[in-house]
DNA sequence: CTGTTAGCGCGTTCAT
DNA sequence: ATGAACGCGCTAACAG
């Protein structure tokens, strides 16, 4: 109701002036205890809040980072998330948290907004690796950190899993398990997660001196409903497959939709392993193997990369890291009976 | 790199005063089209973004609105926060989502810095229904909508769901299905989803005539631990119930886990029924019984509460919505065999 | 149609 | 140890 209280009101409450108020507001010491006593009793009296707009006027840093994700509801977003805002929060920064919905153009509004209201730093997980539509917010000279996708266009530091390796090692896997006619359900090609996942997928065959079967590559769209579809497709081959790996998990929960209405039963008739852990993997039956990467530790890494980068705003050279995932063996990918 | 233009700067180069060039940037029209036009193009030349930082300062409005959740990895949050987005961008405001793990200590601080940060108005799913932790807030006489969860110390406008209604629809379909033992995984009873809930399977009970049996009460926290203690729990029981009520879907996991293990298989030996839907439920065998939200609806309604509040600051009554749930029936609640 | 001017609330010299 | 005064970038009110 009471208009804010301001410095000013502090000041003249506690008979001293605005410039006292700040120093003690800010910790900066060098002010008598009895007035900083008094100073701290008109505070409390007034409920003063210092103006963190007006501070970051003059300051210029508003001690806020923006992280832009392409789709919230996404487990694996939600917990990069998670990982990001702890780290932060640890670090007396404040995260502001917008998706995208792999809306290019939602993405070039969030990213104006940010650029207007100002931010320390950005976390993005772009829609749109090879846009050049960071071209406005790269002259701000904010440092960026991209995670999970790269941003082709521009040198920034990038935080990535080990997506070829992921996949190769769940492709061999199967193979080992006795698996020969295996086939893929990619992502978009035009991603990285997509395409690695696909290399790694083909590395495995290679490796094991299995040729590629064209008919065994199907193309998705990291949508529930292309995995669906694929397997619908897959099935419908004269030739089927006899294990299947999914490239990621939103996919995997497609396929196996698409195996139960076609009574394809894992386990039985066919293997399975995907990429990304989901929570539901635990609870099908047989439960699923996949690759699982630790969601959080990449958010965690991915603010400090940005935090070292907020503080030395010396150009060093770009820098890349590459989170190791894990192969969770369960039944999905057993050898058939 | 170069730092960024201010409005001075663009007013210089196009020989205009800085009055002029904000009327242009914000489209107040009332400006000769030439000069317009110079002022444009200085504008892009000197690549000037205006500085939401100290338009705030003198309109006193930042055109964002807080957001705070306890958990932003659980669906049903991701999916409401979704649906406030979506209204918030809209409407030509910015929402600022912030996650407190249900540590209420985290949600004061994410208050406070909402305070100092500003905004126009916050929603909120506290983590604590009876705190006064929101007094400091109050004050501001921002406006506040509480969602899923009331403040029950402040009159704020508030956006429920038909917790008791959704329950008792639940419940009744089990006893119309045949079942008679039906246990109840509750929420925590100072919560108010957990309590209403409760309420509704009481509600349901009594009106067939059937008597609460305390040994089918089981207390959880709304997290899968607890669902799968209790079922376990109530396997242990000489007296084992033929269905269990699940307050939420957190548990309802817990507890179709603890099932599997115990071989207590739904369909066969016992009937289910959940309250809020989760993906996993429709990848169940038998697919999962439950009572669903329009969750990201239930965002959009909260906005629009909060919108009205921002827009006319006169203080009308407390308002409040209940959106009613519906029930989705599955197989995990047919008649036993 | 356009310019002048006075703050918005705070942090920061530079004095004292 | 404390205060005076300026300025951050912008909008609003008032002139012209």
């Amino acid at each position: 109701m009471k208009k804010k209280a301001t410095i000013l009101d502090v000041a003249r409450k506690a008979n001293v002036s605005s410039a006292t108020v700040s120093r003690v507001v800010n910790a900066q010491g060098g002010v008598k205890p009895e007035t900083e006593a008094r100073i701290i009793k008109a505070i409390e009296e007034l409920s003063y809040v210092r103006n963190a707009i007006a501070r970051s006027m003059v300051r210029k840093e508003t001690k806020t980072i923006g992280v832009i994700v392409p789709d919230i509801t996404n487990p694996f977003f939600s917990q990069v998330i998670s990982g990001v805002e702890e780290a932060a929060i640890q670090a007396g920064f404040f995260p502001i948290v917008t998706s995208t919905r792999e809306d290019l153009l939602l993405e070039q509004q969030i990213l104006t907004h940010y650029l207007e209201r100002g931010i320390d730093g950005l976390i993005i997980t772009t829609a749109q690796e090879n846009g050049t539509h960071l071209n406005e917010f790269m002259k701000s000279s904010i440092p960026v950190v991209a995670v999970d996708r790269p941003l082709k266009q521009y040198d920034v530091d990038t935080v990535l899993s080990g997506n070829r390796e992921g996949a190769f090692e769940a492709v061999s896997h199967l193979i080992e398990e006795g698996f020969k006619d295996i086939a893929i359900i990619r992502g978009p090609q035009n991603t990285t997660p997509g395409l690695e996942r696909y290399k790694g997928y083909v590395k495995a065959l290679e490796a094991n001196g299995i040729p590629v079967q064209p008919d065994f590559v199907c193309d998705g769209d990291f949508m529930q409903g292309s995995g669906y579809e694929q397997v619908k497709n897959l099935y419908s081959q004269k030739r089927k497959p006899d294990a299947v790996f999914s490239s990621n998990n939103f996919m995997s929960l497609g396929a196996i939709r698409a195996m139960r209405e076609l009574d394809w039963k894992i386990g039985r008739d066919i293997g399975f392993a995907g990429f990304d852990d989901i929570e539901v993997a635990t609870f099908m039956e047989p439960a699923l193997t996949v690759v699982s990467r630790r969601m959080k530790h990449l958010g965690a890494i991915a603010f400090q990369y940005l935090e070292n980068r907020m503080e030395k705003k010396g150009e060093s050279a770009k820098r890349e890291y590459i989170l190791s995932p894990s192969l969770v063996i369960r039944d999905s990918s057993k050898r058939l009976r």
